[in-house]
DNA sequence: CGCAACATTGAACGGTATCAAGTATGGTGG
DNA sequence: CCACCATACTTGATACCGTTCAATGTTGCG
């Protein structure tokens, strides 16, 4: 959203945006311009849902520019967050390869959205082998953070999963611009956070306070700044390895 | 493991296994023969480890036969099981778009594997499309089955989990013998349910005789009989479709 | 200014874990 | 065929982590 490069070969973006996000697509530039190309970005409103659950899939969304959230309402009003989708992802690559979304999509901010409609995907993946690949690491790559996710859930104290969603997201989002400090906007509520780890709201606000009280952290109105990096890898027992391969995958694997 | 035809045109397994795998590979017969001749079956027995933590991933394997599990120990001793794989899987997929597995694979019967090494995989990749697109959709059937997952340990009372859990089991196993009465094998023990569910196996047992006492379900020595299917979907808000639509996907999705 | 969303705090409850026996069950070797 | 052993399952008592309920404080926004 800064300096809009309109001499790119990407016409639509602004230059940081662009490399956020091409950092992230493992294709060569002809295909990833190809898939790029056929994208019509689109802003939504923080709140906003791109996707109910059960509708049809129509698009591949790649997010632009800032967050959003996959969310499964159950019959007692509860919730549980499955994603988090920050800029470089698709969103739910995975549901495209059936019919219809399982999850709702909601914007976590306002954001950039560039979705590719289904039919040209299609052209796209029958022309460009690769861009099947690149689809198919992305599923992948989501299915190891929700494994990830799923250990948390089932055996770590609320403790360790809270400080290890947070290392995660920390890692997530400073692929982009390494030379970040310790701080980054996590736009989420408690509410949301409780979502995502399968808490209390409550709860919640007692393990964040824990944390800080510990030093490990500040968490102030969707900006989280770590201030012991090393004590809250360990409270959270995080391997970043495990992120880092998944983002920066080796070359030629197809 | 019945009746061995000889003059299948897979040459190395029984017409059954045959057909219960082709039913999960979305594959033209030319290509699912390409993939499948390039397997080198091979026979686990139960306990083994087919895959470390760690390990580099050598091969995509397909189960044959039997069943395994993906599991990762914690520092405390801890183990969360992150996927149970049945016959037509390849197990774990997404993982092989990485360097190497973050989860064991230990098989839960003797089993039967189909080996594909990763050099002839990626030979296959190249020449026919289609299969990265099977592998890219069950990868994304594996990560749909993991979000059901994520809610139930984030969301879902121990019942409702344990519930959902057999549902989901009965569905998968029964997808190639839709024939099959309400009873199948369920190979784990009650420590492995706890693994599975993020409970203690004290209490798993507890569960269990609720079920039963409920006239749900029984279950002994690895056998469970479905006694209630309607009343155990109830306790489970358990929702078929999302299986039946990851396993037959809609046709010409390339 | 006033409302709505979000965050914080305290008290009491409850689901599940943990600990500690004890009881099947099945496989093995004699 | 039996004695033995390891593994799995069952049961009860107790403790704790996290929930729920309810109230209050805080922030931002139209």
């Amino acid at each position: 959203m800064r300096n809009a490069n309109a001499g790119d070969a990407i016409h639509f973006g602004p230059g940081l945006l662009a490399r956020q996000v091409t950092a992230r697509l493992t294709l060569d530039p002809p295909d990833q311009q190809a898939l790029l190309a056929a994208a019509t970005p689109r802003h939504v409103l923080k709140g906003e849902y791109l996707m109910e659950e059960g509708d049809p899939r129509l698009s591949l969304i790649i997010v632009g520019s800032g967050m959003a959230k996959a969310t499964r309402v159950l019959a007692d009003g509860g919730q549980q967050i499955v994603a988090i989708f920050v800029p470089g992802d698709m969103i739910n690559a995975g549901d495209l390869a059936f019919r219809r979304s399982v999850v709702s999509i909601v914007a976590l901010t306002s954001a950039l959205l560039l979705p590719i409609p289904l039919a040209t995907l299609r052209t796209l993946m029958d022309a460009r082998p690769a861009i099947v690949t690149a689809l198919w690491r992305e599923t992948a790559a989501q299915a190891a953070i929700q494994q990830e996710w799923m250990i948390g859930l089932g055996r770590r104290t609320a403790e360790a999963r809270m400080a290890h969603f947070l290392c995660e997201m920390s890692c997530r989002l400073q692929l982009g611009h390494p030379d970040a400090g310790d701080g980054f906007d996590l736009p989420l509520t408690q509410q949301d956070l409780s979502d995502v780890l399968g808490l209390s709201a409550v709860h919640v606000n007692r393990v964040l306070q824990g944390l800080r009280g510990q030093g490990l952290i500040e968490f102030d109105r969707g900006r989280l700044e770590i201030r012991n990096k090393t004590g809250l890898y360990a409270v959270a027992e995080f391997d970043a390895q495990y992120l880092s391969e998944l983002m920066y995958p080796e070359a030629g694997s197809s």
